[in-house]
DNA sequence: AAACTTCTAGACAGAACTGTCCATTTCTCT
DNA sequence: AGAGAAATGGACAGTTCTGTCTAGAAGTTT
């Protein structure tokens, strides 16, 4: 479990009464396994044991596991898409440098959670609900990069064919889980900019880039 | 159903006895709840409810509902990466039309099953053993593309991050069921083709590249 | 036609899951 | 202290699945 129950964190106010564990745990929890397992997988019993705590507690937090379903849609929802736009309207010289910001959203568990994103995406091929949601979201992210892209200059064209790119790429390459190791993968940076861009990266370019990549994976131990 | 049921089918040998399906009908049921619905999804209950046949005699065919999943890994394994390996072996005078045999064989149902790929990216995620199946694949198909650039003068580092951004972008393309009309797509064609080549394609070759993505789309209706 | 082979159907046991009901615990408020 | 609020836990009912066991149906062989 990454987090820790609302009862063992000190920071948070101590529970009164008899209870055990509060809404936000069984958030927590519930999306810690749909993370790790799918969304099937996202069940009232087991989520219970993790927590130590009786199944039909649940019902008083949640009306059904329906309920809890949504409200893990509804957490996914505010998080990614809004880090990942974001991460396109940072402040850049070059396009090298601006696709560098988007490459470091991504590596960035902190700002982008992509074992969650493919956790939904699953789940979205299941169920029609989730895949409008989903599909409102990828079309955010696109646009956004999309955007990017046209204030360096790219034709409209040209520029929606890159955020394709970009963002395909991203994900199939998350989904491919290729755990490389890092030195590896900062070694093909400068020619992933140059597919990205079409533009050779200068040196200085490259090395601000792995730069970046490095502080990342070093704040992550 | 796709397929029709082998008693249904007048190409085969007629059924004798008291056989209603075959150990073929199982499998071909299951394969198609596979990649609609998803592994979790492929029970023998349902199955057989489809196959309007007794449950338990399924047994008779497989020992168990694991050994018929082996069964379906098994199937994936004959198919997709010998489609795609071949692609990128096909004759071609230029990169940007060898690029357009591996964007062929990725669009054609007949070659290349997506959603059967999908199907187990998405198991992979919840099996170890498939997981490894997966990678091997994956490791296989990228060593093609690679191969397939190295002999179009690319170097090694370039080519092999120009296999990924290309065999990636297609995963990603593909999960995101971009629905978008075949005119649209065609039209983003040449961009697609200069980002992943990192070459202008000709006018020709652009109208060849099209013509044959025109010729998938109308042969399949 | 009797024996044999091949497959099917129904009954049964057991596990895992969802959701409901209600008594009980533990703290707060008056 | 007593009433009330906020959960919790255990028992129960109902559903859906897996896998086994066995009798029976529909052909084939001798």
């Amino acid at each position: 479990m990454t987090k820790p129950l609302h009862r063992d964190d000190p920071e948070k106010d101590p529970l009164v009464g008899n209870i055990k564990v509060t809404r936000e745990d069984w958030l927590n929890v519930a999306l810690d396994t749909l993370v790790s397992d799918g969304m099937e997988q996202v069940k009232v019993l087991s989520l219970a044991d993790r927590l130590a705590v009786s199944r039909s507690s649940f019902y008083w937090y949640f009306k059904s596991r329906q309920e809890l379903l949504d409200a893990l849609l509804d957490q996914w929802l505010a998080t990614n898409t809004a880090a990942l736009v974001a991460s396109t309207d940072l402040p850049a010289q070059t396009i090298t440098q601006a696709v560098t910001n988007v490459f470091s959203c991504f590596l960035n568990p902190q700002r982008f959670n992509n074992p969650l994103d493919f956790a939904i995406r699953d789940w979205a091929r299941r169920s029609g609900k989730v895949r409008r949601v989903l599909d409102t979201s990828d079309t955010q992210r696109l646009d956004a990069l999309t955007t990017m892209f046209v204030r360096f200059d790219y034709g409209q064209h040209d520029a929606t064919a890159r955020a394709r790119v970009l963002y395909y790429m991203q994900i199939g390459y998350t989904d491919a889980e290729l755990h490389e190791p890092l030195e590896q993968r900062l070694s093909m940076l400068e020619h992933y900019l140059f597919a990205f861009t079409g533009q050779k990266p200068s040196t200085d370019e490259i090395a601000a880039s792995q730069a970046d990549m490095h502080k990342i994976f070093s704040s992550m131990g």
